[in-house]
DNA sequence: ATGAAAGCGCTAACAG
DNA sequence: CTGTTAGCGCTTTCAT
């Protein structure tokens, strides 16, 4: 294991000289340099990271809590993240969560890394930590979520007009028996969307048909979607939660009860993922652009956004409903 | 920022009783660690882990190197995992990297890290790199690819059977023209399931009628199906590297060519991802058991596979075919 | 611009 | 079982 003493014994010079070479922003005669620079590559040196930190009180990690990568939201949304991270000289530490329930020992657990930032994608943490976490000076970020006391910055799509627009659209289609899929009861991204969209219905002179809960997960989305095929008055159009529960229920109404969807049945997601274009499902759906979701994060985990005394912010990035064949040619 | 000194100074105790106390398998008296416990709960101390690490010399950080998030199999494949890794008290430390080309300075970045190890998802490193790991005692394992030296451990599905068990089910269903879709060329998973699908053609009489590269990309793949069904003698039956191009191919061929996939022509991929099985694919595969390969990767990773004078494992983990509809009824 | 010295938070060898 | 003593590899004042 070769360290910055070696390199300077051969390069001649003082450990200092080795550090400053390798320290962006610091003042090294071109000479010097070339010298430690020479000798470094000789011997096959790398500056230790984690010994840096130390001293630096900044590791270059940001935790990165993902909960169920079975969503295509999520993999898009790690592959983004860890791109934009690395552009500003991070990377990002996994620790997988899950979706629903108390993730605060595993985010605890990542804290002893000295994270420079926590990001947390669909998971939530309790203000106890969230308090903790600003008291030590760590930004945290939530994506996709938002806590109930408003303590955590976060980064949302437009849920509340994202559910609105589907309303809206419900009613202009002139659909009698609307259907919500909720993904977890417990999470605002849900209620936020059925909110919107609700109102948007009831502004149109309609009213929820009916309701069943998907928990975000294909299996229970298409159990849900069998509830409510199988009850006495069908929807005629049901808005998931979001698209991964959208394309289980697509596939169940087509498969199992025979419904051609766009004609016999209208079902909407949201996120736009990959596969909502596909042609198979051709999904009408509200997206939330990754890159800008990203870009948000990104910018939160640089300014620091947690500086003593920073009110949390709560970025909300903005969507656009995309209509496809799913309702209605 | 409390420490252990803090700690220390509020039991009454010395700093390394507090160490101790947090270190597994090391004699405290139990009257101390209650006291120990008891001024860290107080002050909320939580061990430093890069401190530990500078001394211990084991950071507990796996770097993971992933390549396009948009194959379902990886996504899959990093949460499991993550969630192995959490098993044995690490996390991974992800990088993204590109699927094919030189990955050896993105590598290079994490190593100063101190990562424990490295996995490699489809990423492949020169000699040069895997030889410095070896010397520093980092254990390497590449999953689903191996390097042309065969200097890295590696875990893989069994491509080779897998080729030839698809080469024998297109001669006992009596397609006459098969088609092979590579991935990447210089990739040794689609080198290798090429190798036994053709062989086995060549032992039931057959021989391949086409060929098309689709660089494991979905776009690409399309294209690639797009010039096979385009050419004079269209193939009967197609067989793709992976799932991930076998549903590129399976949109194209319905959607832009209008053929019914199964009855028309015969397309098989390889890896059963969660979505082969879905109805609107129904996709013949040959799987690669996830839960295995990530059990043999922690094994190699954990037995610290990079002991000096330690060969290079290679681990191959059985697959078997699965028949669906994208076949034939 | 450079070197000497101090110290980041922790563990490990060694006496007691 | 406990405390003392030395570092792990690095950055950073502070003189020069």
């Amino acid at each position: 294991m070769v360290n910055a003493i070696d390199v300077a014994r051969l390069a001649g010079v003082s450990r200092s000289a080795v550090s400053r070479t390798f320290t962006p922003g610091t003042s090294v005669a071109p000479e010097t340099r070339a010298k430690v620079e020479a000798a470094a590559a000789l011997l096959g040196y790398r500056p230790n990271l984690i010994a840096r930190s130390l001293i630096t009180r900044k590791s270059g990690i940001v935790g990165l809590a993902v909960g169920y990568m079975a969503n295509q939201f999520y993999p898009s949304l790690v592959e983004a993240l860890g791109t934009a991270l690395a552009g500003i000289g991070k990377r990002p530490l996994l620790f997988p969560v899950a979706a629903t329930g108390d993730n605060d020992p595993d985010i605890a657990e990542v804290l002893r890394y000295q994270v420079d930032a926590l990001i947390l994608a669909s998971a939530t943490l309790s203000s106890g930590l969230a308090g903790e976490c600003r008291q030590r000076g760590i930004p945290v970020v939530l994506i996709n979520r938002v806590t109930q006391d408003g303590a955590c910055n976060s980064v949302t799509g437009d849920n509340l007009r994202g559910g609105s627009a589907i309303g809206q659209l419900f009613c202009r289609k002139g659909y009698r028996h609307p259907a919500f899929m909720a993904g977890l009861e417990d999470s605002s991204t849900s209620r936020e969307r059925e909110a919107g969209f609700t109102a948007a219905l009831a502004e149109g002179g309609q009213a929820l048909a009916a309701r069943a809960v998907g928990h975000y997960d294909f299996a229970q989305a298409q159990a849900a979607m069998r509830q409510l095929l199988m009850a006495r008055h069908r929807p005629d159009a049901v808005f998931c939660a979001n698209d991964h529960m959208a394309i289980a229920a697509h596939i169940t109404a087509q498969q199992e009860f025979g419904l051609t969807v766009g004609r016999d049945i209208a079902i909407v997601g949201f996120d736009d993922v990959g596969m909502a274009g596909w042609p198979c499902f051709s999904l009408t759906t509200y997206s939330q652009p990754i890159g800008a979701m990203v870009q948000a994060a990104i910018s939160l985990v640089a300014d620091g956004a947690a500086e003593a005394g920073t009110a949390p912010r709560h970025i909300i990035v903005p969507g656009h409903l995309i209509e496809r064949n799913s309702t209605g040619g």
